[in-house]
DNA sequence: GTCGATATCTGAATAGTGTTCAGATTATGG
DNA sequence: CCATAATCTGAACACTATTCAGATATCGAC
């Protein structure tokens, strides 16, 4: 009795020692989580219990909550570049047609990913990341890509040069705005297609 | 002494009876302490002992404590819709130019709105409000001033008219997001004049 | 292999939370 | 003036984040 009750005991502490890889695990069970609850109503102890370990081991990894929260918001980050860059390579080729398309699919999959987990979404824009508030957007893998897209859409003529001073600006926060304010039930859905169109029409603007 | 403790017990119980308005004071309240702490992170408690009252007062005018979040988003909306009507208003004359001040004076509203109390915006737009997800803006006073000023922008030949077609859905989302990522510290807030400056070049293009 | 040191996790406790509900208090209308 | 309704309280419940002493497991040195 006392013999295998000390041998359970064992094998249960050996499954929840994670060596490493519970800050993963934690991570991965606070995405799912907020994913259904939302960033607000996240329950610390239902990650733990989640993942099968208890409430205060979770504080060997995070200092407290937010920063649980703040780590699941990077992960969101680097995710979302994936989904973006696998959707561009699927787009390849120098033409003009499909640097186009190479730019609508980038706005699109930025939108698609606001749209269909809108907790996620609400998780990387609603102050749950702390970011160190000074800009410095430029190393970014997104931000690159999408430069990418308009030096493509310049060297083939389809933008004008005055406009592609502003074209990071422009794009991106007309994307990140749509999609708040369709998520957040402000906009219908089909809003975002033509806002694509519009986008298209603005990049024209200006002297070649 | 058993006198002066009723004497003291009615007298407090006077000064907490509202008689309607208290639903006004909690959401007044609830404001306040969203501003300072964030809408996650607000308690209901907190709320209640400042406006001075039970916690369990508060549920005899929202049913929970998501309900006064959302009180107070749509005290939000009023605020915002009614500084951006002042700031409209000290922008008179139809010319171009005043045309041009009065689109700038717009967005640049919302973008100090937002950057000014940060905890706030993230309250209106970051999934605590919920709308009637089915985009129905048209009625909104906000909407209207952007058609407005939008439509003095083509009767002075400021904008195009293929442009005009985009006109609130570019602005709109373009301001709102340029808004949440400053405020976010995905980008610096120098970028605002020039988000303006692009979208003045944007709104140029196509044809008359 | 054994032992000490270190990383890792547990259990219990504390203080605070949203929410419910029976009942006390206050105001209102007939 | 009294009954009725509106309004708020107090106590309770289940739940939360966070802390910390101590138990447990792993790793490195001898």
């Amino acid at each position: 009795m006392s013999i295998t009750n000390v041998v359970r005991r064992k094998r249960v502490a050996r499954e929840n020692y994670h060596h490493g890889d519970l800050e993963a695990a934690l991570i991965d069970a606070a995405l799912d989580l907020v994913r259904q609850t939302g960033p607000d109503h996240l329950s610390l102890r239902a990650v733990a219990e989640q993942v099968g370990v208890s409430p205060s081991a979770v504080y060997h990894y995070f200092p407290d909550k937010d920063s649980l929260i703040g780590g699941v918001g990077d992960k969101l980050f680097i995710d979302l570049a994936n989904m973006q860059r696998d959707a561009l390579a699927q787009i390849p080729g120098t033409s003009a047609r499909a640097a186009k398309l190479r730019y609508r699919e980038l706005g699109r999959t930025y939108f698609r990913w606001a749209n269909k987990e809108p907790n996620l979404f609400r998780l990387m824009f609603g102050g749950f990341c702390k970011i160190e508030r000074q800009g410095d957007h430029k190393g970014e893998e997104a931000f690159i890509m999408l430069t990418k897209c308009l030096d493509d859409l310049l060297a083939t003529g389809v933008i004008s040069k005055s406009m592609r001073k502003y074209g990071e600006l422009l794009s991106w926060t007309a994307v990140q705005g749509a999609s708040t304010l369709i998520v957040e039930g402000h906009l219908p859905e089909a809003a975002f297609e033509d806002l694509l169109d519009g986008l298209d029409l603005a990049m024209r603007a200006g002297s070649k």
